[in-house]
DNA sequence: CTTGACTCCGTACCTAAGTACAGGGTTTAC
DNA sequence: GTAAACCCTGTACTTAGGTACGGAGTCAAG
């Protein structure tokens, strides 16, 4: 697949592909005679799951070891394990708090018929400030 | 409260505040006579609730207008419901993205005294592609 | 009554994540 | 065999979201 049909099919332009390279999150791929590159179909799922993620807020940082950690590394299993359960707790206190979010909006919803300021919303408190410590979520 | 104690207390930059409210995020606050901002406790929870929001993938557009429907905007009933409705739609779209890549790391926890190679951690399908079709984020 | 710590404003600068451009080679379709 | 439509590289620009700087006013403590 050359650079235009990985780049149509996952949704971003064609410098972002190199920009992914140049940072590492995408592999280098093979190339062509000619010097093109030649990218297999495993780029598109890459490059749409790096464009999912940054929609739930992670950074690139962060979604190159998602990477890494899906693809086998570290090979040692208890520090695998471990970053593991690093990620699943970082996701899970998202999950919490954009669960609070809806429900604060299920109360509007049921609450709109009131006066506009009499409306239930608690929308600012449904976000706890869980930074988990600067526990780095690299 | 002045604008130091709000941004220590928020965990943000003085000229954040200042940007916040540039931006009609954060409304303008009373003023001493000198002409020094005179926040209210609420300042510290809205600016709390746009970090937590921007760590979830909110854009700060998308949090003014989640801050606005919570405050009562639109008015009209039927209005605030389509847009709260549309919300929620994103929000759980959100939430189901991340319980995949949670249940992938768990996987991945779960097989991992395999070979490297051989770990189970289908991350990279773990978000649908769930645009949600341009239906603006506003 | 001055020193240090705060505030104001406007403007300029910075980082992350792209995106575009210039100047050049390649390939395909007529 | 040449134009359209690709691709390459390196470098420069852009956008969102801040952050810092300069020059000036304010206010409490010694």
């Amino acid at each position: 697949m050359r650079s235009s049909e990985v780049a149509s099919r996952a949704g971003v332009n064609i410098q972002t592909l190199r920009y992914y390279e140049r940072r590492g999150i995408l592999p280098r791929p093979k190339r062509s005679e000619a010097g093109y590159r030649a990218y297999d179909a495993q780029a598109v799922r890459t490059v749409r799951f790096v464009k999912g993620a940054q929609r739930l807020g992670f950074s690139l940082e962060e979604i190159d070891s998602l990477l890494k950690l899906a693809a086998g590394e570290p090979h040692n299993c208890d520090a695998a394990r471990a970053m593991a359960t690093d990620k699943i707790a970082h996701i899970e206190a998202k999950i919490a708090s954009l669960s609070a979010m809806r429900d604060s909006l299920r109360q509007l919803i049921a609450t709109c018929d009131r006066s506009p300021s009499r409306r239930e919303c608690p929308l600012l408190d449904a976000i706890e400030d869980e930074s988990i410590i600067e526990g780095e979520g690299r």
